[in-house]
DNA sequence: TAAAATTAATAAGAAAAAACTATATACAGT
DNA sequence: ACTGTATATAGTTTTTTCTTATTAATTTTA
């Protein structure tokens, strides 16, 4: 059994279709043929269903082909071992980032860690919390950068930035004429705030202390334009983190309270599993963020909000 | 990279020699190095420091060689997922079993289960339930035989017998004039129990109800034979698995009290973890346990006691 | 210190494996 | 039955892997 062999057994279970299969590996099709049969005489089992079109797997070839996936995938790995241990900056990184840091953040960091590392190849997913957990455990993302404290012992997490939240409070609310928010402000007025699954929702909630259950706390949204269009028309007032609000138009802006000292804010940080793969991009990716963001956010007294 | 390179420099990392590596995977030296090599070139890194005597990993090469056990772990696992489909019951078999369990069960079910499956190659130890449980999952164990349920989500559990308990009282014991025991006698009477770590001692503790720590549950031994010394020398009275009391000389037999119907008894079952590997060598194993079994234990009314 | 022994690297050729081109064969759909 | 598509087989070339023979380097022993 060779390495080789799995690899193109795995593009025609693939593809469904020897000939494509080949294409994809760079060989012709007989090349590919025989592997798969010498395969199939060293396990002595019949892989493919061949008179199926397109041709299917065996029961058996399922689960052939299952654990082939394990040992390619464990053949990966090396790579990254390599890399690793060279602390070099290249290569492929799946990163995930949770819905209320994606859009802000991404364009902030993105064009200038492409040009200071231009081989490393980013993939990147907007994924709530806990599926960022999952998905590292899991090995299918290398990185994600969420809220933290998480208290996961299999993770490890290396704070990025503290982000204060700003009141978001339209002309039309009674608290609209103070100047500088208070904490113990909220308690008594509506807030509205994201839906379900968010974990910035949570970080409200907590902000807001009250547990009674307020029907406008109901007025859930998924984003915070909604939110804002919400709160414009009356409904109440709102929270953002601080990037969201580099971005509303002016007129918004004369709507925003800030906290007075020390502000409420939200811990993003890169998080990571502790098998220390993929760690010289990790850096690259921390640094970037780090230095891009030492001009945007800097705050003197802050009080972090932990998600849960 | 291929999985012969991984081999051979998996072999040289064990050996600290490149001729003994050579003999020990029946190839010449020369080859050896030259795949040692070409690995070593793909990967752009030095993995052996040869200066060295014995020839030693550099610190990267101590990453790259765990990283080629887990795919040579995950390569050898093909073969099992190919005698499993195949219904085959040959090769390699881990099997832990608890203590109290070993001693009575195996020489039962050994000599059967050789006869029956020469090819299967049998590797038993003597673990605690805990340890069982971790190295199943670990993958360092192909099943277990324990006292259950354990309720563990990734293991199943396949139920082998019922094993009663039997008191053990000598005729110095003031209970020692009954002829059958009851469970509510147990309650007042001081029980010489084995010591922490051993499931039995569980079962015993919870079949007497008390958790009142009466000082002579603190008389720990870990073994039946030091239990029944104790025990006759007027320390108290115990209580012995069924399969134990079966090697007891005929005197000491004089001493065994059964339970009145039904009686309590502990389910010893076969576990394995989900992923069906090996399914064919479980359901030998599981068969031939039974089989033997059925003879020896017979009863109609019993109440399992749960380790927990 | 020199000779012998041990061990790894190199060179060159043989054997084996993996790739290719060309062709045959099987099986749908028309 | 014909045609197009797809896989298997045959024969050849290329590449890789392994072998034997030899060299180089280092350690051990006399």
């Amino acid at each position: 059994m060779t390495l080789t062999q799995l690899k193109y057994t795995l593009a025609v279970a693939e593809e469904g279709n020897f000939t494509q299969a080949a294409e994809k590996c760079f060989v012709t099709q007989p090349t590919l043929s025989m592997q798969v049969q010498k395969l199939e005489e060293e396990l002595g089992i019949q892989l493919f269903n061949r008179k199926a079109k397109p041709i299917t797997l065996t029961p058996v070839g399922e689960k052939i082909i299952s654990q082939a996936k394990i040992i390619l995938e464990e053949a990966k790995r090396m790579e990254d071992v390599v890399s690793t241990e060279k602390g070099v900056v290249e290569g492929h990184f799946r990163l995930g980032i949770i819905p209320t840091v994606m859009p802000t953040l991404l364009p902030m960091f993105l064009k200038t860690f492409f040009k200071k590392y231009p081989k490393v190849v980013l993939k990147i997913e907007e994924l709530n919390t806990a599926s960022i957990i999952e998905e590292l455990s899991l090995g299918k993302l290398d990185a994600g950068i969420a809220a933290t404290p998480l208290d996961h012992s299999q993770l490890i997490e290396r704070p990025l930035y503290y982000e204060p939240f700003v009141g978001y409070i339209p002309s039309s609310h009674p608290l609209s004429t103070i100047k500088n928010l208070e904490v113990e402000d909220l308690e008594t007025m509506d807030v509205l705030v994201l839906e379900d699954g968010h974990c910035f929702r949570e970080h409200v909630l907590k902000l807001c202390q009250t547990s009674r259950g307020s029907k406008s706390f109901d007025l859930k949204s998924g984003s915070f334009e909604t939110l804002i269009h919400l709160a414009n028309e009356g409904m109440g007032m709102t929270l953002l983190p601080y990037l969201q609000t580099l971005a509303l138009s002016e007129k918004n802006k004369e709507n925003l309270r800030y906290f007075n000292s020390p502000e409420p804010a939200r811990e993003i940080s890169m998080i990571h599993s502790k098998n220390l793969l993929k760690i010289p991009i990790i850096e690259a990716l921390s640094g970037t963020i780090e230095g891009v963001l030492r001009g945007a956010i800097q705050f003197d007294n802050i009080k972090v909000i932990t998600p849960r």
